[in-house]
DNA sequence: CCCATGTCCTGGTCGC
DNA sequence: TGCGACCAGGACATGG
């Protein structure tokens, strides 16, 4: 679920309840994540939440004297609860505030991360190699192309590389894809640099859209079974193997790359 | 049994 | 041959 579009609405449902608040209590049930929760978690008792942050799809929540980097994996969710709400399945990590609410993280497949560093989380090797944030002025027109220069591998795998450009997965590698008119198994080097620069508007669109209709994630979030569908509808391509494509009719063709599924239209994307 | 929105790590390949 | 860049696939855990 957590795209970069949810990451980011999911930090800016969070930031007015989390903003300028002390950590009263750091509750670890199950330390188990992808990186074991780190006991120095705990440093963050009587500190005040500084900032609300984003890069990639990491939240980062700024101290004084640290950063709590948040990853929300391929399952996990974060909301913003009374403190004394009951605990549920799956439910990890709370961090209590000063104002009786707690940011409580639920994460089934356990892929996501709590991770505290003290200083500058920037210097950390899990943020240093990422590529540039996709809404940001630094992918801008040739970068795609320049970075795409001499490489072998499919567009699509290109796109989904952090170190090309993060916060790109499958669902929005396949639409941006479809949109842009490129067979995803295009490699990347033979890509016009027209073409680079007309993908680089398209995930900027497609991102911002998504972004744009997050709020409706959030808001239903709390229903029983929280399954977010608001981009189902959007979908132009993603899950949409075997069926017309919406602006031909032709059939649309899946392939695997990557491990990953890849839908596209053969007449559209060539 | 199949599949699944992420991403780190390993080991192999390629090209200079 | 060496080295570094690049790339495919495995791994993680749970649920539908």
């Amino acid at each position: 679920m957590p795209e970069l579009p949810e990451v980011e609405v999911c930090r800016q449902g969070i930031k007015p309840h989390v903003m300028d608040q002390t950590v009263s209590k750091v509750i670890v049930r199950n330390a188990k994540l992808r990186w074991p929760i780190p006991e120095t978690v705990q440093h963050m008792v009587d500190h005040r939440v500084e900032s609300v942050d984003r890069r990639s799809k990491y939240l980062m929540l700024k101290f004084d004297h640290g950063t709590l980097l948040l990853h929300l994996g391929m399952s996990g969710t974060i909301r913003v609860i009374d403190a004394k709400t009951p605990v549920a399945k799956h439910d990890h990590f709370d961090l209590v505030l000063s104002n009786n609410k707690a940011l409580r993280l639920n994460d089934p497949r356990r892929f996501g991360a709590v991770l505290w560093f003290a200083n500058h989380v920037d210097e950390q090797g899990l943020l240093s190699k990422l590529g540039p944030e996709p809404l940001s002025e630094n992918f801008s027109y040739g970068y795609l192309y320049e970075k795409a220069k001499n490489r072998k591998v499919p567009i699509k795998t290109f796109l989904m590389n952090n170190h090309v450009v993060v916060g790109v997965g499958n669902i929005y590698a396949n639409e941006a894809l479809f949109k842009a008119g490129v067979r995803p198994t295009t490699l990347s080097g033979k890509i016009s640099k027209k073409k680079f620069d007309q993908l680089t508007d398209i995930i900027k669109e497609v991102l911002a859209a998504a972004i744009k209709q997050g709020g409706t994630t959030l808001k239903d979030f709390t229903q029983a079974d929280g399954r977010p569908g608001y981009f189902a509808q959007q979908l132009l391509v993603y899950g949409r193997a075997g069926e017309e494509c919406f602006n031909c009719k032709s059939i649309l063709e899946e392939v695997r790359q990557s491990n990953r599924s890849s839908v596209f239209c053969p007449t559209c994307q060539q």
